[in-house]
RNA sequence: GUGUUCGUAGCUCAGCUGGAUAGAGCAACGGCCUUCUAAGCCGUGGGUCGGGGGUUCGAAUCCCUUCGAGCACACCA
């Protein structure tokens, strides 16, 4: 279907033409001034000049050939060229009318692409933390929107599975436990099937290793040493590896659930391993690669950079793997083994830097096609209300279940106080409301930017939150719920009549579904979605203020109101949906 | 230092392919529950769009300049 604002368009383009004037100017924008008008179009001024005319002239040639046009009435033109005009009511019902009944509301969703995102980044033996959270609720949203815009999208966790922090723990556990089989380098039986260690051990370990390794430079090198060999396949250090990753990673899956965050692979930084070495021999080969102060690296510069580009390392003077290493052979896997259109990566702003090279790099040596979109979408840091990075109270990193907890607790209270709620609902109803407390929170910001986490605000329901969106569909559903005890059924209800100015406001911000999704999937930006809905919603409750909806007595206007109810509920739950979390029954 | 992102109401943010009176939410103040969930709705106050120049009939939006903040700049990931 095509857009309600394109057609408005060209009728007016029509008009344009008709008064001898270019098409081209013929559009349209919904208006900036609502008191005045509902649509209007600016061309009669953008034309002025082209036709050395004054743009009320202009405006006044076309406003007369409009005098037929079934979209629009009440034309006007004011100075100094503005055409402004009303929606005509038929031809909104019609319109709204063919939406509710049309796939996906009428949008066009055309894409087609192969898609990967990159979109986790945990490193296992380490706790998710509150900057996990960016990424996977972003993410997700992302993945949801491509996919509803028709991409085939695999989601992918990427873990880091291979770096220093595995080389720490392993220096660790053998200060911890120097007997351990595993470190026995003239060992050749089998190794034990349980792990040396529980998941709590290893969140324990880690930071501790890594605190030492700040302080003991020789420490340090012995971790590196571990890395190295765990990366030069030691049969030991395999093992324990494994051992690491199957206490690891049941954790993750577990904290992603309560997320509703899902990925379809779970590959790491060691599923690019088998690629290093004849990646790297590939670059030798083909003169890419040179040694530079004893490292091996990749000249990405390019003429037109206002600033100098390092050049990108492949490997370290000892001649171990990095981050660039495992991401650039990690591309190297995913083009041989699906071979995508296009691979999203979505992370931390701050390693803008980081991609980049690793791209150029991926494209100058021939590791990526040309026609594959390598994309980066790096977001912002989530601060607390002192507008420094979110810590706990104590000033430690925040782990993200204790967020999720307090912000649970916070709402079970909210939801309880001055209500008689059964217990089990209470809480269930809590978790549904934290989940889009915290998800929309962070979406309805632009990614890039920072943000401040404020859990007062999340929790306090008011304004543009999650909670009111909630609140508003279950309000919605709560009288559709009404109207169906009396024996009718909402989904029949046919939209005939308008007979308020706000009802027609909601018609109108219901024909903006597919702008709004194309706007967000274009930007990749889901505060676009955001928005809409809390416009949305805003206009749903002016409505919901001014008409008696169950009270109404004219057969017509209430099967109008109730098929409008419908509809908007239907886009206010397919929204978010894409966002990545749902709506409860009742609140 | 170089690059980059940004500076809009007391606070958190929209608006930026130039258009009419710069918008929301929170906070403040004032109304609205015998009527479909008041976690709601309606209204009031609050701004030299960091400063200064320029382009234009018209600039928060484009260009230059200046001040201020965050972030990144090869052997961590």
């Amino acid at each position: 279907m095509k857009k309600i604002l394109d057609l408005i368009g060209n009728e007016i383009a029509q008009a344009f033409e008709a008064a001898g004037y270019d098409a081209a100017l013929g559009k349209v924008t919904w208006s900036n001034r609502p008191d005045l008008c509902e649509v209007q179009c600016n061309g009669a001024m953008a034309g002025a000049k082209l036709y050395k005319k004054a743009p009320a002239m202009i405006a006044n040639d076309v406003a007369n050939k409009l005098a037929e046009c079934k979209a629009v009435k009440d034309v006007e033109v004011i100075n100094p060229g503005f055409i402004n005009m009303n929606i005509s009511d038929d031809f909104l019902i019609d319109y709204v009318s063919k939406m509710s009944t049309s796939d996906k509301f009428g949008l066009e969703a055309v894409s087609s692409k192969k898609m990967i995102i990159d979109y986790g980044g945990p490193n296992v033996a380490k706790p998710l933390h509150v900057g996990h959270l960016r990424s996977a609720v972003i993410g997700q949203c992302v993945k949801n929107l491509c996919r509803y815009m028709g991409d085939d999208v695999t989601g992918d966790i990427h873990l880091g599975d291979w770096g220093l922090q595995m080389g720490l723990i392993m220096t660790e556990l053998r200060k911890r436990q120097p007997d351990l089989v595993y470190f026995d380098s003239d060992y050749t039986g089998d190794y034990p099937d349980e792990p040396p260690f529980t998941l709590s051990d290893l969140e324990e370990i880690y930071p501790a290793a890594s605190a030492k390794s700040k302080e003991d430079e020789a420490y340090k090198e012995e971790a590196m040493n571990d890395t190295f060999m765990l990366q030069q396949g030691d049969r030991g250090r395999t093992a324990l590896w494994k051992h690491i990753m199957s206490v690891s990673i049941p954790d993750l899956k577990r904290n992603y659930d309560k997320l509703h965050v899902s990925f379809e692979l779970w590959k790491g930084e060691s599923d690019a391993k088998p690629y290093i070495k004849d990646m790297v021999q590939m670059m030798k080969d083909k003169g890419f690669a040179y040694e530079s102060e004893g490292a091996l690296v990749v000249d990405i510069k390019k003429d037109d950079d206002a600033k100098e580009i390092p050049p990108c390392m492949i490997l370290k003077k000892d001649g171990a793997a990095l981050y660039t290493t495992t991401d650039l052979a990690t591309l190297l896997d995913r083009m041989s083994t699906s071979a995508p259109d296009k691979i999203l990566y979505i992370t931390d702003k701050r390693q803008e830097m980081h991609f980049t090279q690793v791209f150029r790099c991926a494209k100058k040596t021939g590791i990526v096609k040309d026609d594959t979109e390598l994309a980066f979408l790096g977001f912002g840091t989530m601060n607390g209300k002192d507008g420094k990075p979110f810590k706990t109270r104590e000033g430690g990193v925040m782990r993200l279940e204790s967020l999720l907890k307090e912000i649970n607790d916070e709402m079970y209270k909210k939801i309880t106080d001055n209500r008689e709620v059964d217990e089990n609902e209470a809480r269930k109803t809590a978790d549904i409301v934290a989940l889009a407390a915290v998800k929309y929170g962070d979406l309805s910001n632009q990614p890039t930017k920072d943000y401040v986490f404020d859990i007062d605000k999340f929790t306090s329901f008011e304004g543009n939150t999650g909670p009111y969106i909630l609140y508003t569909i279950v309000r919605i559903k709560s009288i559709l719920a009404k109207y169906e005890a009396n024996g009718k059924k909402a989904a029949d209800a046919r939209i005939s009549v308008i007979d308020s100015k706000h009802q027609k406001d909601l018609m109108m911000d219901i024909t903006k579904f597919a702008a709004s999704i194309e706007a967000a999937y274009e930007d990749l930006a889901p505060y676009k979605i955001c928005s809409y809905i809390y416009d949305l919603a805003n206009s749903f409750n002016g409505f919901y203020h001014e008409c008696r909806i169950l009270a109404e007595e004219d057969v017509n206007k209430q099967e109008s109101y109730i098929s409008l109810l419908v509809t908007c509920k239907k886009i206010l739950e397919e929204c978010i949906k894409i966002l990545g979390f749902s709506a409860p029954e009742r609140m």
